[in-house]
DNA sequence: CTGAATCCCTGCCGATACTG
DNA sequence: CAGTATCGGCAGGGATTCAG
């Protein structure tokens, strides 16, 4: 099944799994899969960027949008997603102080990813042509 | 929801972030998201499927591919996986004992995912229209 | 308001040794 | 050949408390 009927053009395809860059042999941080998988990693994470593809929000903001969330795991998920270039972080002058979140344009090309994510666990919907 | 969308069309997508089965207020096992995320979980996982979509393998074709990986890990990350509904496991009658694993049709249906990881991890390459 | 510091507990991963 | 049993180290996550 590797490989393909002779005479076609591409015996080896970009992307996956043929890739040589994809020919390592132990996990390594450098790996693009490793790199995105280490941006959604951690518990809450992937609803943090959910919240953050509806739009804005403050750090208060996300806690009543997520009151399971407890504030020193908020508070690491926006740093690990900031440092992951995944999430903008701005500061507003005045008081009381606010600090205001928003996505990056990288930020926002994790959509498609959930989006792949969300249809491979989704248990049996065909959905035959939708486009996002 | 009985009535049309008129003037502006979809204020709500299919899909994400705005299809309402994605409004969990905390991490879930059964969200889709969740689901595909604790399919990949673990060190080493990715690589073993990626093993995978080049071909089926036996447990010690898998031990020489990836020479890193303990036997426990690479047994766990097998009985993982076919419990995810990944993996086939085909016990082959003979001596001495050899198991074949392969991908489902589910578990072949992880490339476009991985190829998604893939694409938003890899740093800087912006091919507008690679089509895989 | 937005975090950082601390403590504890749990679960993962690796190494080693052993079995059908 | 294809695993399981056991143990130990370490990092992740939750609750609470403190600070700029």
């Amino acid at each position: 099944m590797t490989h393909q009927t002779v005479g076609h053009p591409a015996p080896v395809r970009p992307g996956l799994p043929d890739d040589p860059r994809a020919d390592v042999a132990e996990p390594t941080p450098s790996c693009p899969v490793e790199i995105t998988l280490a941006a959604l990693h951690g518990r809450w994470t992937t609803l943090v960027v959910r919240e953050f593809l509806r739009g804005d929000h403050t750090f208060s903001e996300l806690r009543r949008a997520l009151p399971g969330l407890s504030d020193k795991v908020l508070s690491d998920r926006l740093a690990h997603l900031t440092g992951a270039g995944v999430l903008d972080r701005h500061r507003m002058p005045g008081w009381p102080p606010r600090v205001r979140y928003s996505l990056t344009e990288r930020g926002r090309r994790l959509g498609p990813v959930l989006q792949a994510l969300w249809d491979w666990g989704e248990p049996s919907l065909h959905r035959e042509g939708h486009s996002r």
